[in-house]
DNA sequence: CGATGATTCAAACGTTCGTTTGAATCATTT
DNA sequence: AAATGATTCAAACGAACGTTTGAATCATCG
């Protein structure tokens, strides 16, 4: 048992590190162990030798941080129920819960946590087979604990709209977290005073606190769409 | 002039469809040609001899239905501003403008639509640099009109607050588009009533139109995050 | 029918991929 | 200092990739 973990350890850090920001550059299938571990300072062979392969390298590179981001959340929420002693929240604490903790990682050092977020943003919509094991997992007990949260605070609205507001709703924050990445693709012009990640957040809060209670949709029998007149 | 069309592009075509179940599935990197061309059931030389290279292919992929989808959400906002006769359109309008020629496009035969439609909801979120040059061409006209319907729609709005929350907005609909893949990732439950596009829509309406209307966030100066009572 | 040009086809091209290998190097312990 | 096990390294592996090629096949027209 030799104890030279500190190198070792290094280089599994940079290994992490330049994946996380290739992946999130390129996307995972577009990036290869070639570039990684150029971008990394280490040998090709180091992946496998320390990951055992790419598929375990993704995995890794998403755990360590998707594992501590979630456990947050859910502890935010404990917290503020713990507080209320038993009455439902307000939907701008339970929203507040999820996007807090995304603001503590984005303050991480030398914009590893913003290059992360960015990274999860888009793994929603990455098809890669791994990732359809570990979000879920990562997710499970994410969504349990916060749509009864949400049930609780829209106490008027059916559980189906709950569920598919609160899916809108990370959808939102992941599309947001994505970030300058999807936006600009469609920018027309630069987004002035959006490079401060809690910036944007303190913007989505309203915004996602008012869809959440938004009125009920019309019944789909009714031959309506919303109005035809102006404001 | 040989006029055997008929054969070509029936094979353009089923390339085509092909292609865009195939990127929708697995993401375009890790898309070959050679599953495309088998599943289409052409010969593997039959994309490099059609569409020159599969870059060029991706790109008849999108532009094929997106330049309508875009150019049908323009032809809506000109009809629904020509009827208002000046007057600023309700917010519901401006989204309406934005959705209902999606759910034109859904409900394409063999559900074809449909596919496209998740693998337009995930384009923002692919890497490839492709995308990156297709995308902004595709939606600038669509990004200005509706900031300029926005912006009139929603007159005590700051401009930087209207262009922010659009954005928000078209990421919502991204994510939604790009639908049960992603929902599923960390669905608990099956999401009932959920299978019809159109219903889904009609949800995020309201949804989007009440975020869009939000009250404006606190002044980052204010030491206030949203409030700690319950509702 | 025979000629012509468009399209299809099987085969191969060179490149890059993830992974493996076995020797060299390093840090640590006896 | 010698031995040991962990780590690094250059090199190579077979597989799969996008693309090209040249002959075969097809539809069309003089």
């Amino acid at each position: 048992m030799a104890e030279n973990k500190n190198q070792a350890t290094d280089t599994r850090e940079r290994i992490l590190c330049a994946a996380e920001s290739l992946f999130m550059e390129h996307g995972y299938a577009a990036t290869s162990l070639r570039v990684i571990t150029t971008k990394a300072g280490v040998n090709l062979a180091a992946v496998n030798y320390h990951f055992g392969s790419k598929e375990a390298l993704i995995r890794e590179v998403f755990e360590r941080r998707l594992g501590p981001l979630n456990a947050a959340r859910i502890a935010h929420l404990d917290r503020l129920e713990a507080a209320a002693r038993g009455r439902p929240l307000a939907v701008e604490q339970v929203i507040e819960a999820i996007i807090a903790p995304v603001l503590n990682v984005s303050k991480e050092p030398l914009a590893r946590g913003a290059i992360f977020l960015r990274l999860l943003g888009r793994a929603f919509f990455e098809p890669a087979d791994t990732l359809r094991e570990i979000l879920p997992a990562q997710y499970r007990q994410v969504v349990i604990r916060f749509k009864q949260a949400l049930t609780r605070s829209l106490p008027d609205m059916p559980d189906q709209e709950v569920t598919w507001r609160m899916h809108f709703m990370f959808g939102t924050l992941s599309y947001t977290m994505a970030g300058n990445d999807a936006l600009k693709l469609i920018a027309t012009c630069d987004l002035e005073g959006g490079d401060d990640a809690e910036a944007i957040m303190r913007r989505l809060i309203p915004f996602l606190a008012a869809a959440m209670q938004a009125p009920l949709p019309a019944l789909q029998t009714k031959r309506s769409l919303p109005g035809r007149r102006a404001a």
